[in-house]
DNA sequence: GTCTATAATTTGATAGAC
DNA sequence: GTCTATCAAATTATAGAC
């Protein structure tokens, strides 16, 4: 009989809550197992190695972020605004931190596929908030700079706020951090 | 026969550097024991379990880090400014993250006693980069808006300029970081 | 696709000799 | 203080039945 909804998904949401928790290193396919009530030889059905879980698991998460940044929605209308949403997000509703931000914290003890995905992932976010950024009339040295420190502001904004167990410091973080584009 | 330096010190520094890269769950006390040519007891001697450890390594950090930006030197001869240079530091000579940041990152999967080092030292940095800030001209609010703001853009550019390999992100991020304090 | 069973290794931690 | 030896549990991963 089949489960009632889609085995790789719930492995795949199990282990992104696992990771954005304890980091890389810090979640079993056990755990895994354990969470959505299967044995670990299941989840090598589908994930044959840890390496290819996290890696499944981080273009699963960059797919879904971009998509929702490029959509819009009630969170706002510029394409800037929605990518700061979408941390807001993450530390009000997950009450977690980005996953590549803790994957990129711990780089350089990934597995190869897991730290191209997740360089990628801040890659993506720098250039497609630069181009916005150029739209929106700064120049091509300027935006990127804007870029650069826009993303860093969310990932230690997060770290930060949540290691202190105090959302306004991320809300003061942003606030900055917008200010500082006009 | 005594060994030429300290075992404590070589065990902090070699756990240290582990943390550094790998997180809190990346290393083990074989990996400490092999770093320094000694066996997996004789740290449990020094340090009974791993939280004690990992306690031990944080409050040596951030009291080295806290003394070297207090004492000045080459670096700069302003407190803000010697605060910065300890990130940059990180980054160009160590090549690793800030230890409190990665912790950060992994901090709601960490022993409490571990979990309340790290948070410790983010509220030490704020509270005297406000000070400071406070000194410098800025209104207690704002002093702490622009502290955390800091302390989010070293903590993220470490990560991300990390996680790019490109340490030219990390001076970008840091000189807009500063502009905004003027 | 999921299971049982298990292999091979690693983990944090302890007991006790020196 | 460091060692040898060991433990119980956990780890990633595989083989093969259903």
């Amino acid at each position: 009989m089949p489960r009632k909804t889609d085995a790789r998904s719930e492995i795949l949401d199990a282990a992104e809550r696992r990771i954005r928790l304890n980091g890389y290193n810090g979640f079993s396919f056990r755990d895994i197992a354990a969470d959505i009530d299967v044995k670990s030889a299941s989840i090598h059905y589908h994930f044959p190695t840890k390496g290819d879980l996290g890696a499944a698991v981080i273009d699963r998460y960059s797919e879904i972020f971009f998509r929702l940044v490029e959509e819009g929605g009630k969170a706002g209308n510029d394409w800037v605004g929605r990518y700061v949403a979408r941390f807001r997000h993450a530390l009000l509703k997950d009450r977690m931190v980005c996953l590549c931000g803790i994957l990129g914290a711990e780089i350089s003890g990934l597995p190869v596929a897991v730290a191209d995905a997740a360089r990628t992932f801040f890659l993506k976010g720098r250039l497609r908030l630069a181009e916005n950024l150029v739209v929106g009339g700064l120049s091509p040295a300027d935006a990127d700079a804007r870029a650069l420190s826009l993303i860093a502001a969310l990932q230690g904004g997060l770290i930060v706020a949540r290691s202190l167990d105090d959302p306004a410091a991320f809300e003061s973080i942003v606030r900055v951090a917008l200010d500082g584009l006009n």
